[in-house]
DNA sequence: ATTCTCACA
DNA sequence: TGTGAGCA
């Protein structure tokens, strides 16, 4: 099931259509991309084609924006996210330690107590971004 | 008509 | 971040 990831990284978009659809100027997108916050493709007309993922992540700055965070955060945020990426990388190409077995043994308790408390299910667990 | 880069009364 | 210039 990836041939649907590969079709959201498709560049088809063209700066315009991301204005409208992210109600951002071209001027944010821009920046925002010279924040490495997106890595849209060129054409070869060297106009930018962006992909759904790319307005996925324009969204969700723009939501990180409204909720009062600044460029500095939200580039921590998508920084820890691939710090937590390259572990869980890390992870599959290790052969399991004993450490690992606990750590797993661990997050399974925590879990399970989790799950006897809040029974809507509601995981307030990815709810960390809050201003500081 | 659109997008790009660069610069700033 | 906005905006306008001069290109492609």
């Amino acid at each position: 099931m990836k041939e649907k990831e590969l079709r959201r990284s498709l560049s088809v978009f063209p700066i315009g259509t991301v204005m409208k659809l992210t109600d951002l100027t071209a001027r944010q997108i821009r920046y925002y991309e010279e924040q490495q916050l997106i890595q849209p493709q060129r054409n070869d007309g060297n106009r930018r084609m962006y992909s759904l993922n790319d307005i996925d992540v324009l969204l969700e700055i723009k939501d990180y924006l409204a909720e009062g965070i600044n460029m500095a955060g939200i580039k921590h945020i998508y920084e820890m996210q691939e710090q937590e990426q390259e572990k869980k990388q890390a992870a599959l190409k290790r052969p399991v330690t004993d450490e690992d077995v606990r750590r797993i043994f661990h997050d399974e308790l925590l879990q399970q107590g989790r799950l006897n408390n809040d029974e809507q299910g509601h995981s307030t667990l990815f709810h960390t971004h809050k201003p500081l």
